[in-house]
DNA sequence: CAATAGATCATCT
DNA sequence: GATGATCTATTGC
């Protein structure tokens, strides 16, 4: 197994550009629609989104939000593109980016990346993966390979740093699948789940 | 391959 | 004190 990276990470600067602040602050289901095929950097790791699913506001029993304001869900009710980091089963981090206007809750998970760049740096933070796909095919197994964890609660995704979203100057064209959401108790038939149909980076089909 | 057990803790009841 | 937007190793077919 060859851990190289697919895409040169001066190159996928070159070829991308940071999502603006605007492209966040839409319906959450847009917005979670809307980030399949973008990119994430954290470092000079990067990776493409490939699965996603929304959580909403009050409405959403599944969703963290639904409780109301909360020391932990307070991002949540801040301006979007931020990252909204928490800790699931008392070990993994989740990754999410707050979307809608500033003031109303909802955010979109990060299920799943396809590894373009830092792919070597990402394996020594995951050595248990044993394929390119097992790096970053999970929300915990990716926060874990590039190095996301609660420290970036609240991080601005919008600004130029060392972790931000961007998307390709030519848009790549895929069509997206939908489901309902995995591993929840609360509104489990809610289909909010998105992904890149037929990518075989996706957690599940 | 599918099913399952075990790890481990912040958050809210 | 219970619960959960998970991952891994192990067992059994």
């Amino acid at each position: 197994m060859q851990w190289r990276d697919r895409v040169p990470f001066e190159q996928l600067e070159s070829e991308t550009e940071i999502l603006p602040e605007n492209f966040f602050a839409r319906p959450t289901v847009e917005v979670a629609r809307g980030l399949l095929g973008k990119i994430l950097t954290h470092g000079r790791a990067a990776g493409m989104i490939v699965e996603v699913e929304a959580y909403l506001g009050k409405e959403d029993r599944a969703a963290h939000a639904s409780r109301g304001l909360t020391p932990r869900t307070r991002v949540l009710f801040g301006p979007p593109g931020r990252a909204y980091v928490y800790l699931i089963y008392g070990m993994h981090e989740c990754l999410n980016i707050v979307a809608e206007p500033d003031g109303v809750p909802g955010c979109v998970l990060i299920r799943a990346l396809e590894p373009l760049a830092g792919i070597a740096e990402m394996k020594r933070r995951r050595p248990a993966a044993r394929s390119l796909a097992e790096l970053t095919s999970g929300p915990g197994r990716l926060t874990a390979a590039l190095g996301i964890t609660r420290k970036h609660y609240g991080c601005d995704l919008t600004r130029p740093g060392p972790f931000t979203v961007r998307r390709w100057r030519r848009e790549p064209q895929f069509e997206i699948a939908r489901s309902p959401r995995i591993g929840i108790r609360h509104c489990a038939d809610w289909p909010l789940r998105f992904y890149i149909a037929g990518n075989p980076f996706v957690s599940r089909p």
